[in-house]
DNA sequence: CCCTCACATTTGTCTAGACGTCTATACGAC
DNA sequence: GTCGTATAGACGTCTAGACAAATGTGAGGG
């Protein structure tokens, strides 16, 4: 079945065989509707998805042009991914050490974050990561009590907490706003990625709060990683 | 006259008029057409904006839905906006220093991010950046010079680089690629923003790519910031 | 040589209708 | 009561055609 989506396949395959060199313009709209046997509106449905990813330019009047590619990039920031992912893409052997599980109260910060009151009971989940033995990340992770309920004393938590999250809990992580800083030297969660006492290793904090499909707020995490390890990326458009 | 904008900015606005609370589901496609007396498909495409925006959740077979709105964000990293233009959106008086500008050979990290020979010729701008007199990033932009010509020695530089680019050299910046990192402690440029000497600034590194329209690399920049100024957001989609 | 204007080309938007696919639900069989 | 199924409602996709808007070009005038 010939669909838009296929037809972008399609496009992107000649693209990739050369059959437009790069900052060449494409037929017009109407003649490669013609040429694939669909009509006009189809066809642009299929050049707006690969103009959205960056490999063609439309100007209005003029005609499309075939965009020079960019390259693949690592752990982009845009996408979503949990930390034990992240080592496990790297080609790294990950694992992990639980260094705190329970209930707590939550937090001021916690509570603004997380859109719940202060001292409301909140489940916490602390742990070391490790990449090849070496421990790489330490990962605080918060999340409101009346949506997990007993689910972490009922099962041994243990791999993808995303995952736990959602077979346990019935709670799917759909995005997250991140904020990315530079950690106090006194922090004390940064001497735990401390390996050489002489040369200083380098740590980023990521602060993010994670929500569902429907925007509510459902975890909220820091995660100390090594900056010589981790690598973050991220696309940027002008507007 | 109605557009399928303003299809979208009258939802809009009859969802932050709480016509229909967070949610809940939105009458069909096709009642609203009928309600906006336009054909189905200029609706959907209304909707298809405000779902890109993450305003609607549309599950098929099902309805649409109003989401939680998501709070502002300052300084967003997915766009991009230049150093001035992040100081004077927060309100601060914004100054600057150049403290070089001028021909340089370029050096193997510099030609390996811009697509050019090593030791071929490129012009290097360094500034300190102020925000209400205290001095809050330090900036080194590479151009190559068979880019930017003799822009830099025909025109005094100054206020924005972007600016300057579009106008004196035909360049306009569309997007980059950029990489946040913590930068050694023992960097020069670091130096430059510590003002208090006991308690340590925190200061993030942005390595930013910047392309045209075409992807073709155009500039090359390092931006060191006090990162108790200047705070950096993404928004991450789970795919 | 430069400017202006008309025109052809190309993309942007919209329509009315058709059929496909997915989901929740109600109903019937067991 | 439980399970499977039919069905209505809702979104997903496609079409053929029309007109609007933007752009580049070439002819003509100054």
């Amino acid at each position: 079945m010939i669909t838009y989506q296929n037809i972008k396949l399609e496009i992107e395959k000649m693209i990739d065989n050369r059959l437009w060199k790069v900052g060449q313009k494409l037929p017009s709209e109407y003649e490669l509707a013609k040429y694939f046997n669909v009509s006009r509106e189809t066809l642009r449905a299929a050049i707006k998805l690969l103009e959205q990813e960056g490999k063609l330019l439309v100007k209005h009047g003029v005609g499309t042009f075939v965009i020079k590619p960019l390259p693949m990039i690592p752990s982009r920031l845009e996408f979503l991914q949990s930390i034990g992912t992240m080592i496990k893409l790297a080609g790294l052997n990950e694992e992990e050490n639980k260094e705190m599980i329970g209930e707590v109260m939550c937090t001021k910060e916690w509570a603004a974050a997380l859109n719940i009151a202060e001292g409301s009971p909140v489940v916490k989940l602390e742990r070391i990561r490790y990449a090849d033995g070496e421990a790489v990340a330490y990962s605080i992770n918060i999340m409101p009590k009346e949506l997990v309920g007993d689910a972490f004393e009922r099962v041994d938590f243990s791999g993808s907490l995303f995952g736990f999250l959602e077979n346990k809990c019935k709670l799917h992580i759909a995005r997250a706003d991140t904020e990315l800083l530079v950690p106090l030297k006194k922090d004390k969660y940064v001497a735990r990625l401390q390996i050489d006492k002489e040369e200083e290793t380098p740590v980023i904090l990521m602060k993010q709060l994670h929500y569902d499909e429907q925007n509510k707020e459902v975890l909220y995490s820091f995660d100390y990683l090594r900056n010589d390890v981790f690598n973050f990326w991220v696309r940027r458009e002008r507007k």
